[in-house]
DNA sequence: GACTCTACTGACCGGTCGGTCGAGTATGTT
DNA sequence: AACATACTCGACCGACCGGTCAGTAGAGTC
């Protein structure tokens, strides 16, 4: 048994999923070549695949690392005794830390799950649905009646719409970081969520409501 | 002068743009094959050129036809006499209504730009941002105060965070609309904008404030 | 020093890409 | 009828894709 890896493996390793993460951010998953991925890790592409079972891997790693993370935050933030409003608050400036500190495998993780095998995608969209259930858990422990109508996970991706759709327009470079605008974020939300018009949305429990099928 | 255009020649064309909107779409512009588009239009691919210089024309047109849908929107609401907030609410639907008709090319326009060359990309974010800064002129007329913070375009952006982020989770065909969802849309806005705290955000007039630079 | 396995590479493979060529046919104008 | 062009297509092109091969350099074990 005479050598075993290198101690530098695991680090180059990473820098290859962060390079990769970086380039997939910025042109997409099937405009990135692995060539540049290579040129952007300076090495050779098949020193690439010396760390790298194919391009398809680089994608799943990337994608899975980022879900985990973000299952972790929403598991830490769910074992704090808080108030709901003040979980809530909590739960989205966690979000946005992750988001920030993760900028290109987060974009990865929206923009690129399509091109996932039908297997791991569905993994990958489970673990983002577990993520969304927890912010919608917390959300309806703040107006609780929103569980009894069609607009409480519609009302959940609403605020996910805020925070996913930051990546168009905040500057990673700018004055105005994630951050800042997390708590912007959740005043927004907390001032709207009680001024929603919630009553024509209601689910009704034992009445059967007539069908109002579509034509087609 | 023996021969004119066939008369079905412009409906083929738009055909053509809207199948290849779709698979954009769906699969992205890089992940889209000529092939495909061909197949989907069911013509072969020689045919598909004799309607389209090449590919990347289909994008631009797709890009710069939507956009251009939007800012008609836009100009066809600010000609309308209405309160400022009456004013964003039909902002608000009418624009999810040109979404909702124009779901693939909407998505085209936000996912795709970045494969368009930089003259052309600033072309089409230009328009987008003349979008953007009418709905951002018709919010600030609700909340006047906003136009000396920092955070006017930032709560603009999340405005259309909860709206361009709605393909991730409402099916075209499900029982939510995104014509049921504008009322829900501008209520949660509504009630938000008033509850943002914007004080911290001020932008000091005359006075120089402190520079509080990061160290990097 | 002999051996083994890691780390790395230039050259190359089959396949697909966007796009074109040349030819055939339908269709309107003269 | 004669002609010019619109329209359509099978076959093909060079470029580049993801991925591999055969091979080198050298660190670690014995």
């Amino acid at each position: 048994m005479p050598r075993g890896r290198a101690p530098g493996y695991d680090t180059q390793r990473e820098q290859i999923l962060a390079r990769a993460a970086e380039l997939f951010a910025r042109q997409g998953y099937t405009a990135t070549s692995m060539n540049q991925v290579a040129l952007a890790c300076g090495v050779s592409k098949p020193s690439l695949y010396h760390y790298v079972r194919d391009k398809y891997q680089l994608l799943v790693e990337i994608a899975e690392d980022h879900v985990g993370r973000l299952q972790a935050l929403v598991l830490r933030v769910q074992q704090q005794p808080l108030e709901p409003q003040a979980r809530v608050r909590e739960l989205i400036g966690s979000f946005l830390e992750v988001y920030a500190d993760a900028q290109a495998a987060h974009r990865v993780l929206t923009e690129d799950v399509k091109f996932l095998a039908p297997a791991d995608r569905e993994r990958v969209l489970d673990a983002q649905r577990e993520v969304v259930t927890a912010f919608a858990d917390a959300i309806a422990d703040i107006r609780p009646e929103l569980r009894t109508t069609d607009l409480h996970k519609p009302l959940t991706m609403l605020l996910f719409g805020m925070m996913n759709w930051m990546f168009t327009w905040l500057q990673p470079g700018g004055k105005l970081t994630h951050m800042a605008m997390a708590p912007v974020v959740a005043d927004l939300f907390f001032g709207g969520l009680n001024a929603v018009q919630i009553a024509e949305f209601a689910v009704p429990s034992i009445v059967v409501q007539p069908k109002k099928r579509r034509l087609a």
